[in-house]
DNA sequence: TCCGATACCGTTATATCATTACATATCGAT
DNA sequence: ATCGATATGTAATGATATAACGGTATCGGA
C-alpha cells in the first residue's frame, strides 16, 4: 500500500510552518501552471485558512484580515474562499459552514474529511474505495454522480487516547 | 437481493397522498411506541416537510405553517424540526440548509442522499456497505465515528432521460 | 505605448439561516 | 385540583452569505 498523499490528523508537535509553507508553495505552484492570479489578499486569506488544522470560518477570517489593517466586509473574504475552492486550495465543510486547507491540491480528490468534534481539528480520508462504491450504488439508481459531501464525525485517536471516555 | 425499504426517486406519476399518508402513519405510530408527543403543530409541519420530494427549506416551512394562520417565529419551525429529526423522521441536509422526511423511520440508519440538481429532488441511498466501508476506513486512523454527512449531487435518471445534455 | 476588455476589489445594503432568552400555555401524573 | 414538566409564543439578535454597483489594476493586442 502506497503512502497516501493525503493528511492524516497530524503529530502533537508538527511543524506547523512547514504545513503552511507546503501548501503555500503548491498553490503558488499549481497557479502559476494553471494561469490562475494568487493575489496577495487570496494568498492571504490561504495563509489564514491553514492557520492551522481547525476549519476557519468566514467571519473569523474577516476578523484576521482586518487585524492591523483596515476592516474588511464579508464579500472579500468570499470572494477569496471561492477563487480558493475553484482551484482546488481550499475545501468548503458543509457541515460547519467553515474552510479548511487542501493537503493535495495537485490530486484532484473529492475530499472525505473526518472530523474530530473533541478537538475540532479535521483530516481528509483517502479513500477512493469508497468514492467507487459510491459511484456504482449511485449508478444503480440511474444517478449522474457530480459532486459529493462526505463528513464524518467522531473522535479522532489522540482525543480517545486523551480522554477515553 | 432484499427490496429496498428506502425511497428511490419516486416514478413520475406516483400518489404522493400515498407517502404524506404513510409517512404521517408511521410517525404516529412510531411517537406512540416511544412516548414522544406529535403534537399538531409537529404534525404539521412533518406534513409540510412531505408536501414533496424536494427539501424543505424552515422559511419557507415558516410562511407555509402561516397561510391563513397567524404568522409564526423562527423558533416555531426549528423547533418543531429539532423533534422530528430526534424521532427519526426527518433528515437535515447540511449542503443545501434543508430538510426531507425520511422514508423509513422505524430502520435506524444513517442518511445517505443523491441530490438531484436539475428537479432538486432527493432520495436515500440504501448502501450499508458504504459505510461498512468507511467505518473500516475511519477505523484505519484510530477514528472513532460517531455521525455520517453523506450527500452525493448529481443529476437522476428522469431528468437525464429528458435532458441528456 | 496606448487602449479596451476582463478580472479584481471596496463598499453598502440586504438576504438567508439559526439561536437565545424569557414569558405563557398546556399536558399529564399525582 | 395542583404541580412540575413539556411545549409554544414572542422579541431580539447572532451567524452565514449574496446582490448590486462602481472604481481600479492587469493583461493582451493594436
Amino acid at each position: 500500500m502506497s503512502e497516501s498523499v493525503l493528511m492524516a490528523f497530524p503529530a502533537e508537535g508538527h511543524d506547523h510552518r512547514d504545513c503552511v509553507a507546503t501548501a503555500l508553495a503548491a498553490a503558488e505552484r499549481l497557479c502559476r501552471e494553471q494561469g490562475a492570479r494568487l493575489t496577495p489578499q487570496r494568498r492571504r486569506v490561504l495563509e489564514l485558512v491553514w492557520r492551522g488544522h481547525r476549519p476557519a470560518k468566514a467571519y473569523e477570517l474577516m476578523q484576521a484580515l482586518a487585524e492591523g489593517e483596515r476592516p474588511v466586509a464579508p464579500p472579500t473574504v468570499y470572494r477569496a474562499l471561492d477563487f480558493l475552492m475553484e482551484a482546488g486550495l481550499v475545501h468548503r465543510l458543509a457541515s460547519l459552514n467553515a474552510f479548511v486547507g487542501c493537503a493535495a491540491p495537485e490530486h484532484p480528490h473529492a475530499g472525505h474529511f473526518l472530523i474530530c468534534t473533541r478537538c475540532e481539528r479535521v483530516a481528509e480520508l483517502d479513500a477512493p474505495d469508497v468514492d467507487e462504491l459510491l459511484g456504482e450504488r449511485a449508478a444503480e439508481q440511474g444517478f449522474a454522480l457530480e459532486h459529493e459531501t462526505i463528513e464524518l464525525a467522531g473522535v479522532c485517536a489522540a482525543c480517545r487516547q486523551s480522554q477515553p471516555a
